[in-house]
Parts: C-alpha cells; structure tokens; sequence
DNA sequence: TTATTTGTATTATTATAAATAATACAAATG
DNA sequence: CATTTGTATTATTTATAATAATACAAATAA
C-alpha cells in the first residue's frame, strides 16, 4: 500500500489520503478485513498530523469502507449501506466527467474503453482478494 | 441557462458556477458562439461577487471553453488545447470514481447504461446546436 | 495488577483559500 | 464624449486545512 501525498497540489491532503486508500481497496491492494495502519504509524509513515489521519479514518468509516476495532485499528470492510446517496453523488460527476471529456475531443468508444480497462483490473484485484 | 449556486455547499461557488456552465454547453443550452452573460450580470443574477464571476471566466477561459472578448463578454468557443492534460484528469477522476460505484454495489453493466444515456443526450444537444 | 497502545476528544494556533467589497483603469462601443 | 466591458488592485472577513500538545477511556499484553 504506496501513499503518496503532494503537498503542493490544491487538493487537500486528507482528500488525498482517502481516495488512496479507497483506490487501495479498488485495486485489492486492500483486502477484505485487512488492517489499515494504526492512525499514529499512518501520520508517521506520511509525514502528516495524526488527527489528520483520523479525520480521513472518521469519514471512510462514515462512508461505509471501513470499521474501527479501538485495538486494531481500522479494518477494511466495504459496506453498501449509504450505496444510494453515494451512487446519486457519482452520477452527477460522471455528467460533467464526460462532458469534459467529449468536449476535449474524447470519443464514445474510448471512453468507454477506458471505463472497461478499470473494470477489468478491479474484477482480477476482487478475485485474487478471496485467494 | 439556470445557474442555482448552493451557498451551504462544501464545494466553492466559484467551481459550482463552473462546472454548471461547462455543463450547459455539453447539454447545448449554450451553444458555440453563443455569448455569456457580463460578469456585472452575471454576479447580480446569480447574487454572487463580480470577482468571483472573473474567476470563473479566467479559469473557463485557460481552460479552453470560451473565449473573452473585451467588449461583448463571454464567447463560448470549445477549444483542443489542453486536451491531453484534461483528458489525464479524466482518466484519473474515472478510476476513483468506478471503484466508489462498483463497491457500493453498482455493477459495471448499469455503469455503462449511465454513461451511454449522457452520451446520447450530448449528441442530441451537439445536433441541435447547428440548426 | 500495571504498563502500553488504541482511537478519539479537546483546545489552540498558523496558514491558506474563498468570497466580498470598493475602486480604478485601459479598451472598445455608441 | 459617456458608457460598458474585462480586469487589476487592495483590503477585509470568513471558513477550512493542518499542525500541535495534551488527555482520556477502552482494550490489550506483560
């Protein structure tokens, strides 16, 4: 599990973090039930605050991929409980996505080819996730 | 061309603002050629700061959509600039966004019935665009 | 038991960004 | 000439991001 923060990008790092680490689940570099790094070795292996850490663990758990065992930290633990807000939320993304894409020249079927890469590499990450 | 800005949202004004103007070029609510309103408008429409609306033109403006005419205002022009630049983030803001959607459940056969009823509304709007 | 580690709550502080406000100015128009 | 355009400037207020230093209850391991 590579993190990676920029700490002069305009996107904030707890935002960052947390898309990380969900592309991390994503890519089964995440397993299920597996442990994420406790918020102190988190903070110190990326060079941030500690509550900074925390914060990204609070919402992740708010959005339903992880839970938090007070002992062992977090755990990795994708739940489809808020799967309707959160599908509303990347439906309108997707419009502007593709509108900008087509705009910039994009067409239908590369878009949709890439869309297919990124499906086919999370289908393999989900297999080997049961290994 | 409806510009409601949500003022208790998280995301800035400024981003609303544009973000709904590029998406009412790709619906063809604002066509090629088509003038924006002046940023004076603009603000007062909108009930937002001149400057704000600047910021918004300027971004639009290096980014490729319109372009600025000192006398008329906003012209909406989409230009191939930038486009592999965009077209990166795209990419980018794909992957994030396909493993959010398939791990709160959304399989990738609904996905793409999303994605190809976007595309299909863009079409239309870009036909209607040259009558 | 005791000591340690966990997530978390609290409070304060600094730095940055967002948004507004009040002007002013050059360029273009009528 | 007077007006309107985008834009530059400067200042101020507000909100957010991020860090920092603690502290505490709960759980674990000695």
């Amino acid at each position: 599990m590579f993190i990676e923060l920029n700490t002069a990008s305009s996107i904030p790092i707890y935002t960052q973090l947390r898309n990380q680490i969900v592309l991390g689940i994503g890519r089964g570099e995440l397993k299920m039930g597996e442990h994420l790094p406790t918020v102190r070795q988190m903070a110190e292996a990326a060079g941030i605050n500690v509550m900074t850490v925390n914060k990204v663990y609070a919402i992740l758990r708010a959005e339903g991929f992880i839970e938090i065992d007070r002992r062992h930290g977090a755990v990795v633990c994708p739940r489809k409980e808020n799967a309707e807000a959160l599908q509303e939320k990347c439906s309108a993304q997707l419009e502007l996505l593709i509108t900008e894409s087509s705009l910039k020249g994009m067409s239908r079927e590369r878009f949709f080819a890439i869309c297919g890469e990124i499906f086919d590499r999370q289908q393999t990450a989900a297999e080997n996730a049961f290994l």
